[in-house]
DNA sequence: CCTTTACTTGACTAATTAGTCAAGTATTAA
DNA sequence: TTAATACTTGACTAATTAGTCAAGTAAAGG
């Protein structure tokens, strides 16, 4: 009963863009209510902070934009390696777009908002751990075929799954620093001497 | 004439301190004078905003603990890849030392409040990019060496340099994210990878 | 259709934060 | 010693931001 709202929908849309765009702590209440053409008594009938709005957020932006993007590129259709390299190749084409659309390199939000309120909102940060390990057990999937498949030799899969997804975020979040795709170009060559085969170019 | 004070570096360490603890937009001028003993007055005596601060505070951080740092563990004195063990193990007791003082992982500021601030500060965001290439160089001409002395077999030096560094950096922020050392432990291992020469136990 | 109720709105208060300033103080340098 | 002045202070204003609420609206479900 009672009238329903996609209202919630609208805030985390317009949150976890604001965030990206600028930074978590940067994001006022009235600028998100803003953004998302929204009162700011409807924010408060939702949502009690906006620390609590950021958890379903992020949970929201993983179902509609991290999942279908990870499932896609990690395809078993793919031969594992194949999935790297597409996992590499959708990410890039997706950090293109923002640069042509904003002008800026946003890099990862999970990273980004991670680093930034992890000594802030331990509710929040525990929230992101949580997608960041989702995003590791993909590689680290295809790695552990790759290696049974006798395509790498490696000794500690999840050592090295982390390696790379370590080096790709750190990669982006420089890209991020500096506004400049540059640090993202050598990451196949340098995933392929983390792994013990070069992955060509994408 | 007049007198003297040393309050501009009293802001600077409160500064420094608090952006790393928290985040830089978490820090309130009220609480950085408070953390600094000195009126609200005399912070804006000395700096128009906040980011003035800040661009001075991160030039001292690298004066005053990142030069000596990396001056100290890439001595000349030392062979090219002991300059690498050497960098990698004093970051590493260094971040346990916050670890034990502060029950959190701090991280880099630079890569930290680079993140935060990068398109909401662009001057400030132009002095962090300056120390980061400052800390890349040291690994590259270590690489350099190590090279020329045929310890290494690397192509594109500075491409390796970048990815080292970035790899550090990448698990420093992971680490501060979910605030647990252990994507640093394979750092030696994963370097190793990088530049083909397993750099051991540290 | 009509009742119930979830949602919406705008106008409000309270709290925090940024920024100002005139008066006072301490130190330097002549 | 003292005059000049750089720095300090606390009390202030202004602006921003968070958070509240009573009254109104619209849709779901009987």
């Amino acid at each position: 009963m009672g009238r329903t709202s996609n209202t919630p929908e609208k805030l985390k849309v317009a949150l976890s863009e604001l965030m990206l765009e600028h930074s978590y702590g940067a994001v006022t209440i009235d600028a998100l209510c803003a953004r998302a053409g929204v009162k700011k008594g409807s924010f408060y009938h939702f949502y009690k902070t906006k620390s609590d709005l950021a958890i379903e957020a992020f949970e929201h932006l993983w179902e509609t934009q991290g999942r279908p993007w990870m499932d896609t590129a990690f395809s078993p259709s793919e031969k594992p390696l194949d999935r790297i390299r597409k996992w590499l190749k959708c990410g890039m084409d997706h950090i293109m777009e923002d640069l042509e659309n904003h002008g800026r390199i946003l890099g990862c939000p999970f990273y980004n908002v991670g680093s930034e309120i992890s000594t802030l909102e331990p509710e929040l940060a525990i929230k992101i751990v949580e997608i960041l390990d989702l995003h590791q057990n993909y590689i680290g999937s295809a790695l552990r075929e790759a290696s049974e498949a006798g395509l790498v030799e490696i000794d500690d899969i999840n050592a090295v799954a982390l390696d790379v997804f370590t080096l790709v975020e750190g990669a982006i979040t420089r890209a991020r620093i500096t506004n400049d795709p540059a640090p993202l170009y050598s990451l196949p060559v340098s995933i392929g001497r983390l792994i013990g085969t070069d992955l060509g170019v994408l």
